[in-house]
DNA sequence: TTGACTCCCATAAATTCCCATGCTATCCCA
DNA sequence: TGGGATAGCATGGGAATTTATGGGAGTCAA
């Protein structure tokens, strides 16, 4: 599971520390990581090569010819297998950086099966939205427990 | 599996590099690569010797007579066993080259169980195409969970 | 002998690997 | 309890390896 936020900086080689407890959690279960395109925000997203997989084996129970399949598919294309260093680190393909307009520094941000790579500036928007979003609607009811089949 | 998206060049004796990362994922599974017509897009697909073989015991579980078997043997026809030289080159058929508008540059494709190699210009139109229906249509309805059999 | 193909070597740029440093949190023992 | 030792983390830089690509020598067939 990934937690919690941390801020890392990124050298000239377009290098980061990926945080320790990220990286321990899939040490741990032996997994590797896997970067791509958020679908959702200007972000990076990352995630576990087997959560991956099951996108994969999504694809092929999808109708081939959907749209649905389609946008996944290119997800795929815009996904990265990293490998690191021996310091933790991790390159982030260049195609990430600019599209989440991360330049020299970035916010790693736990969200459980996966986490978020941002740009501090957008990171600061995302997260005054959300506290606005508080303010206004308060929490929201969680459902915590599964529906019944 | 097979990630991420890389532009490669076309010499002039018809030989392409088969991004790294590809050609290493084939090396430690021990599978050969396979070329052949897409069945949907103008453009060369990839993958391996097994999954290949899946196509084919699909013809069998289906009506001989059908369509959907008539189309995939086709796709057999044209489908080719590529060899690498020592630099982890291949030459594309000619018949996939017209077929797929290639001509001096490819853009190969990751997808997951297999890839694409496109014209630069057909990469960019299907890629705008993706970008357009996710524009649309949101984010695709994943169906990450089994079906109960 | 021309053309098509294979095999091998060459090279520049990109990428990976490895070692080094400073900082911080933790631990241990007097 | 305080202060030094220790370990782990984020970061820097340079050396070594890979990658993508170009080109030549040898081979086979018509």
């Amino acid at each position: 599971m990934f937690l919690s936020t941390s801020h890392n900086k990124i050298d000239l080689k377009s290098r980061v520390s990926i945080p320790a407890t990220f990286r321990l959690n899939l040490e741990k279960n032996n997994e590797q990581l896997i970067l791509f395109k958020s679908l959702q925000f200007k972000c990076i997203e990352g995630t576990t090569h087997s959560r991956m997989q099951m996108y994969i084996n999504a694809i092929d129970e999808l109708d081939a010819l959907s749209d649905e399949a389609f946008v996944l598919r290119m997800m795929m294309a815009d996904s990265f297998e990293m490998k690191f260093d021996t310091g933790g680190r991790v390159i982030i393909p260049e195609i990430l950086m600019n599209f989440s307009g991360i330049t020299d520094k970035a916010v790693f941000m736990g969200i459980g099966e996966s986490f978020y790579i941002w740009s501090p500036i957008e990171y600061e928007n995302q997260y005054s939205k959300s506290q606005k979003i508080l303010k206004e609607k308060g929490l929201p009811k969680l459902i915590l427990k599964k529906k019944s089949d």
